[in-house]
DNA sequence: GAGTTTGAAACT
DNA sequence: CAGTTTCAAACTC
């Protein structure tokens, strides 16, 4: 523009009164200058902008105009032309004024992080950045618009830019650069978001919820981000795409259940999972469209993409179908999958966070179940021996006997596990055990881990043990030839109460595996609590041995 | 931290 | 003005 004024030498610029573009965030606190970086005395943000509407072409749009939705594929986006010369936009249906949450700084931040790490953190999409960027131009010496300080009219300062002449040692080669640049586009210092915040935060970068009303003005262009990243300067700003925008597969618009995916279901502490949802998001939708085009190598990469989405939308689905079947309160049960449980943010759970078995089964778990199968054991033994009437008073010494041993095995097993940290391992080892007892390999029992150890003794006691063990107590020694002369009998007892331990086992073990399912699909929204409701209800059922030989029946 | 992806800016 | 290249930030691994 051809703007003249006493202070615009040429181009209708004031020299040295240029700059800043590519802030998003001009809001009126944008008009301090920032604290890390120089800002140029002469352009500070408002004066740039009464400068700038002084100057030449009508100023962006000040009264922001309702817009319409934009729906990816809907929009018919007026040509570069119009963007540029902003023309006024058909004012469509009223787009009332969205209300943004912003993502609070653990949020967004980078890869989620929790803390604001670098300057990059607070940026642009913070109302009030509080440290400037710095840039890490190599090639355009800091005199073009890639470079963020100089198209925010600031000089370089601390940047890690190389060859840089956005200093005030290179005034003039920086001021011929402005002006080249103003001659292609006279709008290019101008602030690419119109906005206005209302009803807004204390400006601090906490308070984020802020509504918003507001457009790029020029309109981005993305086609594969979705407009989901920050790739897009609409989404950088925190304001919606509009009809401005020529993007594709647009889903930063308002209803957008990408977005608010993005937005609202957080927080999260992940980094990675924020990507994946968001990858999610945006894969999602767009596998019909733009991913057909692509190349086979990326289309691998998306199609593992969509995957997670469809994992998401799955996982989803049963968690609501075991929250429905296990009539789970939502309030404790609440799944979000980009949500954690504000009362347990540092456990945040992750999809791929696969929980471990040792998370599930706590020792006190096993204490139970070997509890439960010593007594069960136990009756078994005495229904067998009240049906024949055989056992005769040493017999039945014996056996309970060996029953007492066996629980003071249990309890040194888990002072053991209390005494050490859970190994998962061992547990295993002993599922795995289970399993080779019931194939009938009971002869092995070296093989077995010493935890099992009392249970397994519990058996032999029974079945080998004589009189001459005064303690009852476990004693390799013990497996010895049967003295007993209830031969017969020992060994109906013997089998009857396998059977029963490995059947209360076999159910333990489905509700394990029970366990794990639900665990593995809600682990982090689930509550401990909640979690442990579920496991104290498989522990009632294997402490009843009614329930249980009838369920396993 | 290196490499890749992305989209704006710059260029033709 | 459309297509291409350059660039630096964003992102991934």
């Amino acid at each position: 523009m051809e703007a003249s004024s006493p202070t615009a030498p040429k181009n209708g610029f004031p020299v040295k009164r240029l700059a800043r573009q590519l802030d998003f965030t001009a809001t009126p606190a944008m008009c301090t200058p920032l604290a890390a970086n120089v800002i140029l005395p002469e352009h500070p943000q408002a004066q740039l902008q009464s400068k700038l509407l002084a100057l030449a072409k009508p100023a962006p749009p000040a009264i922001l105009v309702s817009q319409p939705q934009v729906v990816s594929g809907e929009k018919s986006p007026p040509s570069r032309a119009m963007q540029q010369r902003r023309k006024p936009k058909v004012p469509v249906v009223m787009r009332l004024a969205h209300t943004v949450r912003r993502p609070t700084s653990q949020e967004v931040n980078k890869y989620g992080s929790p803390k604001l790490p670098d300057h990059r953190s607070i940026e642009l999409r913070d109302a009030t950045p509080k440290k400037k960027k710095q840039c890490n131009c190599k090639n355009s010496r800091c005199l073009k618009l890639y470079c963020e300080c100089f198209a925010s009219g600031t000089y370089c300062n601390g940047c890690n830019c190389t060859k840089c002449h956005n200093t005030s040692e290179h005034e003039a080669q920086r001021k011929e650069a402005i002006e080249i640049i103003l001659e292609r586009n006279p709008d290019a210092f101008q602030p690419k978001i119109a906005k206005s915040p209302i009803g807004t935060t204390d400006g601090s970068v906490e308070a984020y919820d802020v509504t918003i009303m507001g457009k790029h003005n020029k309109g981005c262009n993305c086609k594969k981000s979705g407009c989901l990243k920050k790739y897009c300067e609409c989404f950088q700003a925190s304001v919606l795409c509009s009809e401005n925008c020529n993007c594709i597969d647009c889903k930063n618009f308002e209803g957008s259940k990408e977005r608010d995916y993005v937005f609202h279901e957080g927080p999260t502490n992940d980094f990675r999972f924020v990507n994946q949802a968001i990858n999610a998001a945006i894969c999602g939708t767009s596998k019909f469209s733009y991913f057909n085009t692509l190349p086979a190598t990326k289309k691998r990469k998306t199609e593992q993409l969509i995957c997670r989405a469809t994992s998401v939308d799955a996982v989803k689905d049963r968690i609501e179908q075991i929250r429905q079947e296990n009539d789970l309160a939502p309030t404790t049960a609440s799944f979000s999958p980009l949500s954690a449980p504000s009362a347990q943010p540092t456990t945040a759970m992750k999809f791929t966070h696969r929980p471990l078995l040792a998370e599930i089964l706590q020792s006190e778990h096993l204490k139970e179940l070997c509890s439960l199968l010593v007594v069960v054991s136990a009756e078994a033994a005495k229904k067998i021996s009240g049906k024949k009437h055989v056992m005769n008073k040493g017999d039945i010494e014996e056996v309970e006997t060996s029953i007492s041993s066996a629980i003071q095995g249990s309890k040194d097993v888990h002072a053991q596990y209390r005494n050490e940290s859970f190994n998962t391992s061992q547990v295993e080892g002993n599922l795995a055990y289970g399993c080779q007892s019931g194939e009938g390999d009971r002869e092995t029992g070296s093989t077995a881990s010493p935890e099992t150890l009392p249970l397994m003794s519990n058996d032999r006691d029974v079945a080998t043990e004589g009189a001459d063990s005064p303690t009852g107590a476990s004693n390799p020694k013990r497996n010895t030839t049967i003295k007993s002369p209830n031969r017969e009998v020992l060994k109906e007892i013997d089998a009857e109460q396998e059977r029963l331990v490995l059947k209360n086992f076999c159910g333990f073990l489905n509700k394990l595996i029970t366990c794990t399912i639900i665990r593995e699909t809600s682990h982090l929204s689930l509550s401990r609590n909640g979690l442990e409701s579920q496991l104290e209800v498989v522990q009632i059922c294997n402490s009843n041995p009614t329930i249980q030989t009838r369920k396993s029946v």
